[in-house]
DNA sequence: CGATATAATGAGAACGGTTCTCATTTCTGG
DNA sequence: CCAGAAATGAGAACCGTTCTCATTATATCG
């Protein structure tokens, strides 16, 4: 998702950030960002394998998935049976929390309106301040159910 | 954690729970319940297993560990490695958040101020109403460096 | 353009947290 | 105590992920 930021801007986003950290932006890593833009939540290595076919090994996929996340272009948070999901950074992708479907494991990105994060961000740098933590990132988890499981 | 509730009385809710389910509270289960009820934050098979010893092996504490869960007791949630952590569930613990850092992975639990948490309440149902989601559960994950890792 | 260094790829083995199997042991109720 | 049900323990199996290493692609410089 990501209508705002055509393809190809990204692509030189990213491209950008790669290359700064002399990291190569080659046709897998394409696809896999492409897949991602395209997506409405974090995805799966095997999700990300099935959509983007045989091209792409799995073992290349993976380690095109730490790259980067590595390098920044992509977060990652994990679910159920030890699987890393991932999505575009905050950066690319704006900042917003999560609809987990607690029956089918669906991730369901959500975006907050502007004055609602606000309070969500005041209350974030609240707490670091009183439970002496420094926050660097936050994300209201909500569980449910979704649409398809209701 | 949890001063309020002293130990007996913490075990007889949790046989109460799992008597209703024909579950027996046996002794490893009594100790995993132990050792979360001490813990500020959720934990692993592997460091419960460190924290309790070898008189529960590994392979009993993950089936106690999914049986806790499973009849309500525990919940659980999912960090690096593939890893699951497990806490006392909500309503044995009260309702929180959590804290985590990213450099060392620890998870802290975070209690808000019933105000505040009235808040993030409202703004749930608020979301579940829109987003045509029913949520049953949510958290405010804020991720960061802990005091140790400063 | 061609040479060379550097990074990426692909196939398969290895790893590690978790789950499963099954024979044995412990509980519980009658 | 006995019979049935549930839990245990040791080890094998599972599966998502990471690693290894030989090969291939890419970029840069002369």
């Amino acid at each position: 998702m990501n209508t705002a930021t055509p393809a190809s801007t990204l692509d030189r986003e990213v491209e950008g950030r790669l290359k700064s950290n002399q990291i190569r932006y080659t046709r897998g890593r394409r696809r896999v960002v492409a897949v991602l833009s395209a997506s409405d939540g974090p995805m799966s290595a095997t999700e990300l394998h099935a959509e983007i076919g045989s091209a792409v090994p799995l073992s290349s996929l993976y380690r095109s998935l730490s790259v980067l996340a590595g390098s920044g272009v992509l977060d990652h948070h994990f679910s159920a049976g030890g699987v890393t999901r991932y999505e575009l950074a905050e950066w690319l992708n704006g900042h917003h929390h999560h609809l987990i479907c607690l029956l089918c494991g669906k991730v369901e990105d959500l975006e907050l309106p502007s004055a609602v994060e606000e309070q969500v961000e005041h209350l974030v740098a609240r707490i670091g301040r009183e439970a002496s933590f420094s926050p660097t990132d936050h994300a209201l988890e909500i569980e449910g159910r979704c649409t398809q499981c209701r």
